[in-house]
DNA sequence: AGAAGTACGCACCTTGAGGTAAGCTATCGC
DNA sequence: GCGATAGCTTACCTCAAGGTGCGTACTTCT
């Protein structure tokens, strides 16, 4: 899907945000509790590390969650969510609901 | 956006149902009244016949609205909502109110 | 010495949703 | 006859999200 318009409606702004592949999923992850890049590397088998960086930074400057890096060596970076990202899993959440009241409505109509 | 695999998430069923472009605003327009392809044409300003045609029967099939022909001439055709599509369109009304709260809080953020 | 882990950045390629333009069947108005 | 309208279908093209693969700076393990 393009995601470019305003679109006057704000359902666009929230795709906007959670329209990546694997922000949801990030979402949910993070929703649990923190999590270093590497681990959520390992939590979303198939995901590139391009991309997870990416989605980890668009979601960073949407305040959906925030990015922290300790000055150690190796390396340590861990991202939490945010109160705003919580509320946004919240209405994913009913989405995600509403998803699986469709499958079974399919299901059914398939069963007919 | 991709949306291929199942994902065992709800999420991306809903996604499916109403990832493509110009669903959402013709799940709005269609929950106020039926209307009729050259209707919708003009209600959204942009549009192709094509890609109008297409998502209308994506919809169709997924039963969201349903598709109404009048044996006349010249043809008519109109397209209604269904109750699941009803129930789509208060998921998506949730969705959209976080956005605007989404958009109110970078707003705010931007100002600081 | 060499391999492996951490958290990336960069260049290139693939894929599919959406856009563009044309055609098609049939009727009505001029 | 010529064009317009209604509701599509078909073929072709574009463009950006996402995938692949390599490079990097530093350290610890073996």
């Amino acid at each position: 899907m393009r995601r470019k318009e305003p679109d006057s409606c704000g359902f666009a702004a929230a795709l906007q945000a959670i329209g990546g592949k694997w922000k949801t999923s990030l979402l949910w992850e993070l929703h649990l509790r923190p999590y270093r890049f590497a681990e959520l590397r390992r939590l979303l088998p198939g995901v590139s590390e391009k991309v997870l960086t990416q989605q980890l930074r668009q979601m960073e400057a949407d305040g959906l969650i925030s990015r922290r890096v300790y000055d150690e060596v190796p390396p340590r970076v861990e991202y939490s969510i945010t109160p705003l990202g919580f509320s946004l899993n919240d209405a994913v959440t009913v989405m995600s609901a509403w998803g699986k009241h469709h499958e079974t409505w399919k299901s059914q109509r398939e069963a007919a």
